[in-house]
DNA sequence: GACACTGGCTAACACCGTTAGCCACCCTGG
DNA sequence: CCAGGGTGGCTAACGGTGTTAGCCAGTGTC
C-alpha cells in the first residue's frame, strides 16, 4: 500500500468494505470496487498494490472494530464471559461476509498493527482466567458462528439453548 | 450428474479429490482435472453439469467417510466423547482441503444421501447425551479444527491442554 | 447398411487479477 | 513564464477461470 493513509487509499478500502459486506466475496472484485468509485481497475494499482492488500486492509479494520466491541462488551464485568460471547456473536452476524474473510485464511501477522492480535484476545482471556480455557472458549465460539452462518443448524429453539451450554461449562469455576 | 455411479463419472470424482487433497482448493480446476485424465475441461461436461455438482459428490464422499469414522470410534465405549473428538480432529487433520470443501459452504442438503446427515451427527449426540450439548461440542470441535487449520494458535504446547479442557467441560456429567 | 448415441474435440464468451505503456493534468523550480 | 516531473487516469492485453455451442469419429443396434 502506497500510503494507507491516503484518502484514495481509505476511499478504496471504504468502497470495497461496502461490496464486500453488501454483496458478498463474489462481489469484491477489482472491476467492481473501481466501477463504484468511477474509473477501471486498472487505476487502482496506482493506489494499491493488488487485491491481497486490500483484503488485509479489510482485515485489520476487522479486527479493530471487533477488539473494541469486545473491549466496551466486558469492561468492568465480574462475569464477562457471557458478555463477551454476546459480542463476538453479534459482531460475526453483523458482518458475516467481513468475518469470514477475517477468519478463512491464516492471519497476515507481517501486516498487522503491533498488538493488535493480543488485544482482540484479551478480554477472552480475562473473561475465562487461564489461555487453555480461552483457546477452548475461542473455539467455541468460533465453530458455533460459523455453523450458524453456514446454516448447519436447524431452526428450532435450541441453539440459544446450546449457546447457554457451551458458556456454562466453558465459565470459570464461581469464587 | 448423468448417473453418479457411472465409471467414468466415479474416475473424475476420484481425480478431483485427488487434485484437492494433494493440491488444495486452487487446483481444483476443470481444467486441470481434465487433464489429470488426458481430455480437455469441455469434455467433463458430458458426464457432470458442472463444477458444483463435483463439490457436492466431493462432499458426500467426505461425509460419509466421517460418518464411518465417528461410529467407529465410539461403538461401544462408555466415555465416548474423547474418543469422538479425537476421530474428529484426526478426519479434519488427515483430510484439511476436503474439510473445508465439505464445511466453507451450505450444506447441500437436497443432493445429500437420505439419512446422511443424521447419522454423521449420531455418534457426537450420544456422545453428549443432549441436543444442546451436541451443538456445543460440534461448535467447540469444528471451531479448534478451523482455527488449527488456519493456523491460529501458537505454537506452544497449550493447545493439546485446550482441547482437554474443552472435553472435560462438555463431557456430561459422569454417572 | 442406416441411424442414433456416446464421448471426445475446438472455438468462443464473459469474467477474474494483473501488467505495460500512454497521456492529460497540475505543481514546482528556475 | 515556461519546463519538468509526478499523479492518476486510460486502453490493450495476457493468462487464468467456468461454461456453451457446435462439430465429428467411433460404436452398437435395428
Amino acid at each position: 500500500m502506497a500510503d494507507p493513509a491516503s484518502p484514495r487509499v481509505r476511499e478504496i478500502v471504504a468502497v470495497a468494505r461496502d461490496l464486500l459486506e453488501r454483496e458478498g466475496p463474489e462481489a469484491l472484485t477489482m472491476r467492481r470496487i473501481a466501477a463504484a468509485l468511477g474509473i477501471r481497475a486498472p487505476s487502482l494499482y496506482k493506489h494499491v498494490p493488488g487485491k491481497p492488500a486490500l483484503e488485509v486492509a479489510l482485515t485489520v479494520a476487522g479486527f479493530e472494530e471487533a477488539a473494541a466491541a469486545f473491549e466496551a462488551a466486558t469492561a468492568g464485568s465480574d462475569d464477562p464471559l457471557p458478555a463477551f460471547v454476546a459480542a463476538y456473536r453479534a459482531f460475526a452476524r453483523a458482518h458475516p461476509h467481513l468475518y469470514r474473510l477475517m477468519t478463512d485464511r491464516p492471519l497476515p501477522r507481517a501486516d498487522l498493527p503491533a498488538g493488535l492480535e493480543a488485544r482482540t484476545a484479551a478480554p477472552l482471556l480475562r473473561a475465562t482466567g487461564s489461555p487453555e480455557r480461552a483457546r477452548a472458549a475461542f473455539g467455541f465460539v468460533h465453530g458455533m458462528v460459523l455453523l450458524e452462518l453456514t446454516g448447519r443448524f436447524p431452526d428450532d429453539g435450541l441453539t440459544g439453548r446450546a449457546w447457554a451450554a457451551g458458556i456454562a461449562a466453558l465459565r470459570p469455576a464461581p469464587r
